[in-house]
RNA sequence: AGGCGGUUAGCUCAGUCGGCAAGAGCGCUUCCCUUACAAGGAAGAGGUCGUGGGUUCGAUUCCCUCACCGCCUACCA
């Protein structure tokens, strides 16, 4: 062998996706058959490869190779998120660097900087998601900022405007201070933080207090009431009172409302409408005026008197000073509480009044809702349906508008006569419908990426056009993802589905675990925890990094990563490597030129045990791999392929074969045929999974198969074959791996190497009678077998005896044999085994159990009794034949 | 506060309909560089399946309690 013994995948990898990529075998550019359509979660522009990534996308791939083989029409759309907020955080910082802000560039310019940062990084991902060997059709790539993804963002909003569901309203939302934009619900993520609870003295005009506790002291200056509980009786007598509310002098009420608690705090609560969304809500109950007293970067305003111009969390400091110095603080408490934060910078998120875009959610949530309520669209794992309908069923209102450049404008136009409504159009419109005005301003904002991410099914199929994409490949089969983003986007691209195309998105959401570290946490960069995929892939393969992956990773379940989980892969490809240097050198040795696999009648014919044996095991293999893939069950068909491949195939088939002398005629007639179908079909089983070396060995068996397919994607996938139902064979195997087990542990117990040859006879061993079967034990445990013709005496100095069924086998050793060993041994075994057929016996004893159990676990329970026995009487006579007693 | 998930070998994880003598990889012990593979081979050690109840002939599996870990929802300032 010239080859290294080493499997070294970074050539492999790096040919065979140039490969594949150059012949667009992942391009499907017929319209027939049955399509299996997967579109990629787009990530962002912005992203680097990430081993939650390395997952979702492994996974995608599986399926889609899985599919391909299995006749479908397969397409897996690729394509990237422009990620309005993250993209254009990164663009300004970037320019920091060289001393600008997109204020000072202005939006033109600063938009041609994104775009070349887009053109220069915005790929990245997309490179890396090759190297994973992602089967997606690049010819399709598709990204959100398109000219044809924006006309469809356009056309949607430009729809549910004239449908009343998009309306422009003044609100308290979430507002990022350090983005200066506006955020949905779902965009801001609550942090458990260490605070303080503080409880402010609030003079009343008449003399006295009212004590109110707050955790955010500094918005005092915004209040507008202090409210209490109608039916707290300990407030009753100041109701309607005045407070002359501290610093900014406002005469504020003391007002009545439901939701104030009276078991919190001191049960009175300032009234901020300004900034804090309850407290809008009492506000507009009661009437109440809003004082906004910060402006758009968090800083306090004018109307924060003494205090403007100071950040909102030093006026916090500042305010709670000023406070103790006027005595007005009652007490401090530390106080844990959840605080909203920015999902893209992480900055503590302001409610902040403001005019914003919303699309009304209710009606549009209805068929989403209807679609899984009716079964037609299924959750793996099924949980995740309840999570899915409690938030459509409590939707609330989606604010859309982001005050940013980066993104979708929003396609409205004012009229310079303010009292002409917004136009909302497609096309840049020319002049105001109403009053004929050709001043016309475009809204500045741009819309959320989710906006455009929820028409992510059929805007890449270029919606609104009627391409033959958009019907033939719409809707599409299997989405893939992960938790944190069911309602960002799943729950929003159904609805869309639905309201756009008139039909669902996708039938199937297979929702995975997230990957964490050892200490449960995600991984991220920030955090310093992230393990790098591409590192892996440098190090150990694309193919490794995957298969240790999924092995690891049940049904659904989050997976803590240990930072070498990789090997088991690693390990399993360097088998499969050596395994079919093996085959290759046979094949060269016995001058097989080329071996009809495609024709299994050719080989199939005649068969002795050993190969009737690991054909019906492959057999039965192809029927578990293909219903675990059918429920999503990655992970054991991985463990199921590698248990057979590497346990059954290498440890015994190949070992097994290696009996016959070279130029054999069955050896070659059945033997090498059997063999080289058995990898073959376990390359194709692979390869879902691995796609690298088994495309690397699959063409490598071209040259002495007649395998013609020019990628193992585009072979057959594996299909159960009645043929190889030889169960009677897997039985017979068993029992001869036993009695093989058995010999080398005789030789283990007494320290003797496996490769020194035995002398053993056999008296009565039903699997020693056949020649093939004897000859596979000789082979195997590396003796050789004499019948004898008497009975077994006892074991001595020389000769070790253990029985065997009815009858027993002895070996023959030289030198002194440590008889003490042999015995403590068997001791324990017995032990052991009498406990589990104590309680065996105990229950087969019971009537309850003989009376209830179903018979096939009567049945089972007796043979495991009867083999107990059969076990501890070998033990017992092992002992005797040991020590003459 | 509610909902969901987890708790199985030293570590990371499997374990479908209740019927196992409870599995894997890594790590560990002993022996072996046997011409596919030391990233390997052979033989092993290691678990009262988080706690306490219940249902059942039978529970790691189903039900309830509690404990701890994690996640997701929620306007208690």
């Amino acid at each position: 062998m010239v080859e290294s013994n080493r499997y070294n995948p970074a050539e492999i990898e790096t040919y065979w996706y140039k490969q594949w990529e150059q012949s667009g075998c992942f391009h499907p550019e017929e319209y027939s058959g049955i399509p299996y359509v997967i579109v990629i979660p787009p990530p962002n522009i912005t992203g680097y490869l990430h081993i939650g990534h390395a997952l979702n996308n492994t996974i995608q791939d599986i399926l889609i190779r899985w599919k391909k083989m299995s006749g479908f029409n397969t397409l897996w759309v690729p394509g990237t998120d422009h990620a309005g907020i993250a993209t254009q955080n990164v663009v300004e910082r970037e320019l920091m660097k060289q001393g600008l802000t997109r204020e000072k560039l202005g939006r033109e310019k600063f938009l041609e900087q994104v775009w070349l940062w887009r053109e220069k990084y915005g790929n990245r991902i997309i490179e890396q998601l090759k190297r994973l060997g992602a089967a997606c059709d690049w010819q399709r790539l598709c990204f959100t900022m398109d000219e044809n993804f924006s006309l469809a963002v356009s056309t949607v909003f430009v729809r549910l405007f004239e449908k009343g569901l998009i309306y422009r309203g003044t609100r308290i939302i979430n507002w990022c201070p350090r983005c200066t934009t506006a955020l949905s619900d779902e965009e801001v993520e609550y942090k458990e933080e260490n605070g303080e609870l503080f409880y402010l003295r609030y003079p009343l005009e008449d003399g006295g207090f009212i004590i109110v506790a707050t955790t955010r002291p500094e918005t005092m200056l915004g209040d507008t009431a202090v409210a209490v509980n109608p039916s707290d009786k300990r407030y009753k007598h100041v109701i309607g009172k005045k407070i002359r509310l501290p610093f900014v002098n406002r005469l504020i009420p003391v007002i009545e409302d439901q939701q104030v608690e009276i078991e919190f705090g001191t049960g009175a609560v300032k009234v901020t409408p300004s900034h804090d969304p309850a407290d809008y809500n009492i506000g507009k109950r009661h009437n109440l005026p809003s004082v906004t007293v910060m402006d758009e970067k968090g800083r306090m305003n004018e109307n924060a008197g003494e205090f403007a111009g100071l950040d909102r969390f030093e006026c916090r400091k500042k305010i709670v000073e000023a406070l103790k110095n006027h005595n007005l603080i009652e007490k401090i408490e530390p106080y844990t509480h959840r605080v909203g934060h920015c999902y893209r910078c992480h900055t503590v998120i302001e409610p902040y009044i403001s005019k914003q875009w919303f699309v009304k959610m209710k009606e549009l949530a209805q068929p989403a809702i209807d679609v899984v309520m009716k079964g037609e669209l299924k959750f793996y794992p099924e949980r995740w349906t309840k999570n899915y309908l409690n938030w459509l069923n409590n939707i609330e209102d989606w604010c859309i508008s982001r005050q940013i450049w980066w993104g979708h404008r929003i396609p409205v136009w004012y009229c310079e006569n303010e009292n002409c409504p917004p136009i909302a159009s497609i096309q840049i419109p020319l002049s105001c419908p109403q009053c004929g005005s050709k001043n016309l301003t475009q809204d500045e904002d741009v819309l959320d990426t989710w906006f455009s991410s929820w028409l992510w099914p059929f805007a890449v199929f270029k919606w609104p056009k009627k391409t033959k994409d958009l019907e033939y490949f719409y809707p599409t089969s299997t989405l893939v993802t992960a938790q944190e983003i069911l309602f960002f986007w799943v729950a929003r691209m159904v609805m869309a589905g639905f309201e756009f195309m008139g039909e669902k998105p996708f039938s199937a959401v297979y929702i995975h675990g997230t990957v964490r570290d050892e200490t449960g946490r995600k991984m991220s960069k920030s955090l310093g925890n992230a393990i790098d995929p591409l590192e892996i892939i440098d190090k150990a393969g694309a193919d490794a990094l995957r298969f240790g992956l999924i092995s690891l990773t049940a049904f659904g379940q989050d997976v803590f990563l240990p930072d070498k989980f990789y090997v088991k892969g690693r390990n399993f490809l360097n088998k499969i490597w050596n395994s079919f240097r093996y085959l290759e050198m046979v094949l060269e040795k016995n001058n097989c030129r080329k071996v009809e696999i495609k024709n299994v009648e050719t080989f199939s014919r005649n068969l002795q045990l050993a190969e009737k044996w690991i054909l019906a095991v492959l057999n039965q293999k192809v029927k578990h791999i293909t219903e675990c893939l059918e429920s999503f069950r990655f992970n054991e068909a991985a463990e199921s392929l590698y248990e057979f491949f590497w346990h059954q195939y290498c440890d015994w088939y190949i070992e097994m074969t290696k009996r016959f002398p070279e130029n054999d005629p069955y050896l070659v007639s059945n033997v090498i045929p059997v063999l080289v179908y058995v990898m073959a079909k376990s390359l194709q089983l692979l390869h879902p999974f691995i796609p690298f070396i088994t495309e690397e060995l699959w063409n490598r068996m071209k040259k002495f198969t007649d395998i013609s397919e020019r990628f193992i994607v585009e072979s057959v996938w594996p299909d159960y074959s009645n043929i190889f139902n030889f169960d009677d064979a897997i039985e017979k195997m068993e029992q001869i791996k036993k009695i093989v087990v058995e010999i080398r542990d005789v030789k283990t117990t007494f320290k003797i190497p496996v490769t020194r040859k035995l002398e053993a006879s056999y008296y009565g061993i039903p699997e020693l009678i056949s020649d093939e079967q004897r000859q596979m034990i000789e082979f195997l445990s590396n003796t050789t077998f004499s019948p004898e013709e008497k009975s077994a005496s006892i074991s001595d100095k020389n000769r070790l005896v253990r029985t065997w069924k009815d009858g027993y086998f002895s070996l023959r050793v030289e030198g002194i044999l440590d008889i003490s060993v042999e015995r403590e041994k068997l001791l324990n075994e017995k032990n052991k085994i009498l406990k589990i057929f104590e309680q065996t016996e105990k229950k087969l004893s019971s009537m309850d159990f003989v009376k209830r159990a179903p018979e096939q676990v009567i049945e089972k329970t007796k043979k495991l009794r009867d083999e107990l026995e059969y076990e501890l009487k070998k033990i017992e006579k092992n002992l005797q034949l040991l020590t003459g007693e």
